[in-house]
RNA sequence: GCCGGUGUGGCGAAAUGGCAGACGCACAGGACUUAAAAUCCUGGGACCGUAAAAAGUCGUGUGGGUUCGAGUCCCACCACCGGCACCA
């Protein structure tokens, strides 16, 4: 041990704090209409015991939420606590505060490593997640969080991931109204005319359609048999839906044995592993979050989040504003219908200078426009890029590569023929696969068109003459812009981008559209440690498969039990070796595919609200009041939107994209579908900074600077770790783990324990500890032998007394307001620097301290609390200290303790200290009344013998007084 | 390449446009101790001075600018970190 003595007995405090706590169910919060304990603190504190209230009786609610961590075997790392810390001080603070604090632990449980571990060992992975689970609780609860516990999670359990696909069903039986912007169920989509049941007569509504029998038993379903007309139908909803299946092209991952979501793939490697991907087809289910990219996009305009954060969410999104042109091929022997091709670009304005075309290799008309001569060559690239996986493509980047497929296009605008291009760096995927080529004015163009030796012709006129306008890719003004029936020559890049739009408008030529890099997300994983889906696949009279929903009655979809949880030889999911478990008695097939772990995340923010309810996902009461629409009392900080939300969500820049793209993509259809009332789930979100190891370089077991939280613990403890990760450097900040700096805030906590501590009855307690075995459950009543330090006395403070204690709660609740968690800690200090040179230290005084600091070291805090009850020593000792802090019906639990108002009265000064400056250079500070004023402030500083000699045969120009500030004399 | 962020002592950091370096670490000196640990006190940006002081000069990545006054605001650049990356 490098620190030598304890500095006080926090092995004994912490235990005896934290069973307390829970002994007490002290940080559990109450749903409306829930009875409240009589003597639960919070009852105590708001008045309430054993009452019932309703959403508006209870005090306003505030909701803190951290990101809930994957129980990984290797255990929590000094990262972890690092957020959770800061939201329990904030949680302490609220509470203290007088709101109804939401706070709560869970698990983020599915995942790759347990089902790895069973693949090798054949333990189940649901007895490694139990053991995981169990070994991060303990860890998370060393630390002293105020987490209900009553609320906690795992999203691998039956009783949540039921719900997890009850709205996955909801997604299924949802489609996206374009018209109203909103999904809405499945039955209020239309049929097309041929598809009707008559011309107008029902509005081809589809609810005239047995659809009721989706809640029935499926095995009712359809005995009729289907009709051409049926599967038609099913085929045009199936279409809708906002979960579907698609046979597209997917990133399969051989390693893992997966397909993986584009967000989980980085530069041709799985994101988890690293391992190399393919481009592979298969049958997968998608979610349509591309219908909800605008709304995702401006509602990020409500939120309390960071710019940067936003803003990779804009960048994922990808909007882009343009136009779609048709190009007609020239010399055309297609059917017309395929002789158009149709571009899309977001300068329309560079039209005139388009000088071939681009058409990604994958593109539908690429075979019918090849001319015979060009045919083998546009094969053999074809093939070459098809093989390239995409970390070459990607790597490769660097040099353009094409084939001419013999064939020209007309530009629209003045009928020029112009080559038609194949090249691998137009996508398939965005856009309409195809662009126009303008390589004076997009660089990519300009690369390729010097690379194969094609026309360069300027359209733009840069503002400033001297710029090149090869390659300026900017906004100037249009030039060589005139055809035979539109011009825009002349016309600076906005105006000449509507009036050549409008043009290809009138003309049927082109529109305006937006484009979004956002794709759809790909939901389905080939795996056995995930949701399975409640989904099963039947066949129609004709033979041709197809998917239906399972009933509400049949969730929760269990995985079955397996011994083998490898993948098939055939590439199946593990799920399609349990034969039994996937063929239903009337001959249905299971889905075997399972969701991914951004499925169970995407809605336990939600779960906690209600964490047991066993009728729905969360209740329509405990929804409103805890996000923030039914209490009236609620602080709602944003008058936009007015749907606050979870009112502080911590966690880590990783999840900037997925998670919480994904999270609020749900919440929105849960909106739509009218089952939560905000259309945002998280109002304020705060992204912690990496811990660093020692050596300033990431922590990761193969550097061997990984901090272990577990030794930290038990060598500083609980209230010492918390401090120093907080006062690190502020929250948002990456910043290097220091083992020597815990030992700072260590030896404060120190501090603060002798400043309440009488020095004898210390000796005489560490004199009974060591014949004691502290590990039984009375070594805690070892701690009533501390008695408080004689110089704490119920004296009335000193004015110099007040400042100080005055001065330190302004500093900590301003800091906490703007979560300044370090710079409130050193306000802490600085006022614990200050009393321990008091002789007599004012009882009242050392009690609001306290206050202050239990949010962020409340073990200590509160056993300190226990001794400052009352300066003599408790006549009722044999009670034990517990009567002290959970006492019935007596306001003395430091935890709902009300949390102490400055005066700024007692903060004023009446002498006051000025810095003066001659020419802006400090040359002297004088001593003035805080209320002279500015002529009185200046001739004292003119008489200063320090500054007279810097104004000695020189004149005076001017005197800037700053009020209680500073004056500066400006001489020449 | 594009977007976002950050550059301040030996280190982590602090500073509504108004005394740069609070608070802490590490370090040095002292007190207590037989000694050490722990604790308490003192010191500290650099330079130049001096027996020791005082005074002075320079100092917040670099170069400009605005201002009586700039770590803070503006312009240009450099470095590092994070994100995106052939998205037309």
């Amino acid at each position: 041990m490098a620190s030598g003595r304890r500095q006080y007995p926090f092995h004994l405090i912490e235990p005896k704090w934290q069973q307390m706590w829970e002994r007490q169910q002290a940080f559990r919060a109450f749903n409306p209409g829930e009875t409240i304990p009589g003597g639960h603190p919070f009852a105590v504190r708001h008045g309430l015991e054993d009452k019932q209230p309703s959403a508006a009786e209870l005090p306003p609610k505030f909701y803190i939420l951290d990101m809930f961590p994957y129980p990984s075997g290797a255990g929590l790392h000094v990262g972890h606590p690092e957020g959770y810390t800061a939201t329990d001080i904030l949680a302490r603070y609220k509470r203290a505060k007088g709101f109804h604090v939401l706070h709560p632990m869970g698990w983020d449980a599915f995942g790759l490593p347990a089902e790895q571990y069973a693949v090798k060992t054949g333990q189940h992975p649901r007895q490694t997640t139990e053991e995981n689970i169990a070994n991060f609780k303990r860890q998370i609860q060393s630390l002293g969080f105020s987490y209900d516990w009553s609320r906690e999670l795992a999203t691998t359990d039956p009783d949540y991931f039921k719900w997890t696909q009850w709205i996955f069903l909801k997604l299924y039986n949802s489609w996206f109204n374009p018209e109203t912007n909103r999904a809405e169920p499945i039955e209020t989509l239309k049929y097309p005319a041929e598809l009707g049941e008559g011309a107008d007569g029902n509005r081809g509504q589809a609810s005239r359609l047995p659809l009721a029998s989706k809640e029935r038993n499926d095995g009712d379903r359809r005995d009729a048999g289907p009709t051409d007309l049926e599967s038609a139908r099913r085929a045009w909803r199936d279409k809708h839906r906002l979960a579907y299946v698609t046979d597209a092209p997917v990133w399969w991952c051989p390693a893992l044995g997966t397909v993986l979501a584009n967000e989980e793939v980085q530069d041709g490697v799985s994101e988890v592993g690293g391992h190399p991907v393919v481009r592979k087809p298969m049958r997968q289910w998608m979610l349509r979050i591309t219908a909800y990219a605008e709304r995702l996009l401006s509602d990020l305009d409500s939120i309390d989040w960071s710019e940067s954060l936003k803003e990779m969410q804009r960048n994922w999104i990808g909007r882009s504003e343009g136009a779609e042109v048709d190009f007609a091929i020239a010399d055309c022997r297609l059917p017309i219908a395929d002789s158009k091709i149709r571009v899309f670009t977001t300068r329309p304005d560079t039209l005139f200078g388009a000088t071939y075309m681009v058409l990604a290799p994958e593109h539908k008309l690429v075979d019918q426009i090849t001319t015979p001569e060009q045919r083998e060559a546009v094969a053999k690239y074809k093939a070459e890029v098809a093989k390239k996986s995409d970390l070459e493509r990607t790597e490769l980047a660097k040099e353009k590569t094409g084939v001419f497929t013999g064939t020209y296009a007309v530009n629209p605008v003045n009928g020029e023929r112009i080559p038609i291009w194949i090249a691998d760096y137009v996508l398939a995927s965005y856009g309409t696969g195809a662009i126009m080529a303008v390589p004076a004015h997009d660089t990519r163009d300009f690369e390729f068109a010097t690379e194969f030796n094609l026309p360069i012709v300027q359209v733009v006129q840069p503002p400033d003459p001297k710029t090149d306008w090869r390659g300026f890719v900017d906004d100037g003004t249009s030039v060589n812009s005139t055809g035979p029936e539109i011009s825009i020559t002349g016309l600076p890049t906005a105006e000449a981008k509507t009036k050549i739009t409008d043009w290809l408008e009138a003309k049927g030529l082109g529109q305006r559209t937006i484009n979004y890099k956002l794709r759809d997300w790909l939901f389905s994983r080939q795996r056995y440690w995930g949701e399975p889906f409640p989904i099963v696949w039947k066949r129609d009279a004709g033979g041709n498969l197809y998917h239906e929903a399972l009933p509400e009655s049949a969730l929760p979809v269990l995985p079955p039990a397996l011994t083998d949880y490898k993948p098939t030889a055939t590439g199946e999911p593990p799920l399609a070796r349990a034969k039994e478990w996937v063929t239903l008695p009337d001959g249905a097939t299971r889905e075997t595919n399972t969701m991914p772990q951004w499925a169970g995340s995407c809605w336990y923010y939600l779960r906690y609200l209600d964490a047991k309810n066993p009728q729905s996902f969360v209740g329509k009461e405990a929804e409103s009041y805890w996000m923030g629409v039914s209490n009236p009392k609620s602080e709602i900080r944003n008058p936009k939107s007015a749907t606050p939300g979870v009112d502080l969500y911590v966690g880590g820049t990783e999840h900037a994209v997925l998670h919480l793209l994904y999270a609020r993509f749900w919440h929105k259809v849960l909106f739509d579908l009218g089952y939560v009332s905000t259309p945002e789930p998280f109002f304020k979100l705060v992204n912690q900074g990496l811990i660093l190891g020692e050596d300033g370089q990431k922590m990761s077991k193969s550097r061997g600077n990984v901090v272990n939280p577990d030794d930290i613990l038990k060598e500083y403890g609980a209230d010492a770790f918390r401090l120093y990760e907080m006062f690190l450097g502020p929250l948002q900040d990456t910043k290097p783990w220091s083992t020597k700096g815990v030992e700072g805030v260590y030896r404060f906590l120190g501090r603060v324990w002798r400043l309440f501590g009488d020095e004898q009855s210390e000796t005489e307690f560490e004199q009974a500890e060591t014949v004691t075995n502290t590990q039984t459950p009375e070594a805690p009543k070892l701690l009533e032998l501390i008695r408080l330090n004689s110089a704490i006395k119920d004296v009335p403070p000193s004015p110099a007394q007040l400042k100080a204690l005055h001065a330190c709660i302004k500093k900590v609740t301003e800091d906490l307001d703007a979560m300044r968690f370090n710079t409130a800690i050193s306000a802490m200090m600085v006022f614990v620097n200050e009393a321990m040179t008091w002789k007599t230290k004012p009882h009242a005084v050392l009690r609001e301290f306290l206050i202050l600091l239990q949010p962020f070291a409340p073990h200590l805090a509160e056993e300190l609390w226990t001794k400052v009850q009352s300066p003599k020593p408790k006549a009722t000792a044999s009670d034990g200290a517990e009567t002290l802090a959970v006492g019935p019906g007596a306001l003395d639990s430091l935890a709902y303790s009300p949390w102490p108002k400055f005066d700024p009265a007692l903060l004023v000064e009446s002498e006051i200290e000025i810095p003066v400056q001659v020419n802006g250079k400090l040359r002297d500070v004088i001593q003035v009344s805080a209320d002279a004023d500015n002529a009185t402030v200046e001739a004292a500083a003119k008489a200063s013998a320090k500054v007279k000699p810097f104004l000695e045969g020189k004149t005076l120009k001017k005197v800037i007084v700053v009020p209680k500030k500073l004056v500066n004399l400006v001489v020449v």
